[in-house]
DNA sequence: TATGAATGAGGGTTCATTCAT
DNA sequence: CATGAATGAACCCTCATTCAT
């Protein structure tokens, strides 16, 4: 017997296989092998493949939002540290489930997607498009819109991750200083 | 008749489908339909869905790398210059062909891709990378290894390519240049 | 605690959905819901689905011969009496298990029933064959083949009974004399 | 090649099985197989397994009732003149298709049955029913409801046909005025 | 004895691919 | 050349049956 109930397996087969191949590319069967279970079991947990998919998504995003908000300095008010905070919660996030990034990279049009999942992901960009907000009006972000500054973040940080999964990097912890800075530098303002 | 040749309709199609969907989600029907010829048609010229995707894919990077090239300022040694032709190639290729850049946003290793495309895309890398070890060489891009520095490049402006294409975006041409700029404190070396 | 044993239970909750949705369209698990018993408990009273069906079959076609047999009066000599019998027989048994009757309206030919209840059913057959071959003897009914006069008193039973269920008709009781007058129109012999 | 079609081939091969082994217990394997076309085949010409019920459902409705409206005796008046040419439609109908007639004795609960086949059916159902209550004004008919008048001739037809399909009866061709009387008698009042 | 989690064969259906026209 | 009807492998999913508890 593995170590994690059938539950766990499959939610690690399937999250496995969704980063690495996409959702349409990966196969019921596929999971249950990787999961070692019988195909029929998913079902058993899982109404259908498009269910699974979203309970993997809104746990994903459930968890770096929760992390995210865990120690957040709100009230600090200082903008360089509230972004430390964030980039730091992504960094954690990522070193803990290399897969579930995979969500945060996510269209937000994915056809699978429902209605539900789609508003607790714009939970979590109406934190991070706020704390843009803030910023430029702190004078220390960059006049751009905030779904921009996002995805400039995001895209940074994703796109590494994605080097990460291909194996081309080892241990990025400790560029990720630099990477930290690198991307502040591309959202701050320059006076 | 259309105004194109049968063979263009079935590239522009599949290319405007692949970028909506996705390869996984595009069928043959789909693409025989929006190209306006029979299904069997598509198997005239390509031999498979992988092989249309493939040539797409290989045409789109090696479009990219003509435009990059054509006029790019090897010599002057001005790294900032260079940066500067690299990222409005960027813009001006994704301008000409919005669904193109979905490849640009293709993980290297997405199931379909055959090693002889993987080939290409690293022809289209190498010359970034060279790009950033000069830079680096000179002082004037950060001390991080290459692939990392493209994935940043790379990651902010694919990414916000979606937003364009989600419909987010109207008119980006005004704050390309902000974007520009951004992304090049993101790589740039502060001293 | 139920107030039946299990075995009971489960033999009314697969009748009754039977009789509802056919073979074909009931699941072990309804019937295990309806009975409320797991699911693998109805394998340690039946074989499998088949069998049960099987059982039921016969149960049904052995209580109906039974209602049928007692009370008959064989020897009176008078057809009309014994066609009586046998349609108040029919009645009574449809009154005291609705269900139970869906197996007289099943096709001898049903691809679930096995050998053993063809010869069951076929033990009612011969009785009720037997009934109308002295009916014709005696020249009250009709020179018909008896599988014929049969099919024309269960036709017009059963095709009615499902009215019943249909929930078409509430109280047949009140017409009962009427159909049953009607069935003997159908098979009596007219000088 | 076959002498028919691939469509008819298809109707002809899942209109035998939906009549020998009902609606759910027949495949769409099995069909493609008795039909020697692909399984892939049968989508091309139907939407679904129960789009290919409903429309041979209402093909069989429709044909039967067009036989039954041609040449109907509505205005003679004679009430045994009009029975008789139902009775016969129905014979000759049942003669033309065997396997047709499987639809005219399907419960009209059955769940794979869409509104528009039951409306269709309701307005064959509502011929019937017209004629029933236009001879029980003219006295010519037992004062019974005109579905339960109804379910008794075609029960008797049905049941019969039953064995027809089971090769229990060759020709009943000869017999068929017998049992045509029969019926009449089971719902004619008998002053 | 009783359970229900687990299984996998087989259901309905789709779609990449072929080929007769 | 071009087509689209035809195919069947493989998809997602259900459910009769088994078996560890």
């Amino acid at each position: 017997m593995e170590p994690e109930s059938k539950y766990d397996r499959i939610i690690d087969a399937s999250l496995a296989l969704f980063a690495e191949r996409g959702f349409d590319a990966t196969t019921i069967p596929m999971i249950a092998e990787k999961a070692n279970v019988g195909a029929g079991t998913i079902y058993r947990y899982f109404d259908s493949k498009e269910d699974l998919v979203n309970v993997l998504f809104q746990q994903s995003v459930k968890r770096f939002m929760k992390k995210l908000k865990k120690g957040y300095p709100a009230h600090s008010g200082c903008v360089y540290e509230q972004f430390q905070h964030i980039f730091r919660s992504l960094f954690k996030f990522s070193q803990e489930n290399v897969d579930a990034l995979y969500f945060l990279e996510i269209d937000k049009t994915a056809h699978y997607l429902t209605e539900k999942s789609r508003e607790i992901l714009n939970e979590l960009l109406d934190f991070i498009y706020l704390f843009f907000e803030k910023g430029k009006l702190a004078n220390m972000i960059r006049s751009l819109p905030s779904h921009i500054l996002s995805a400039i973040v995001f895209g940074i940080f994703v796109n590494i991750q994605k080097l990460v999964r291909a194996g081309e990097i080892q241990i990025p912890c400790e560029l990720i200083e630099e990477i930290e800075e690198s991307s502040w530098n591309a959202i701050k303002r320059h006076s």
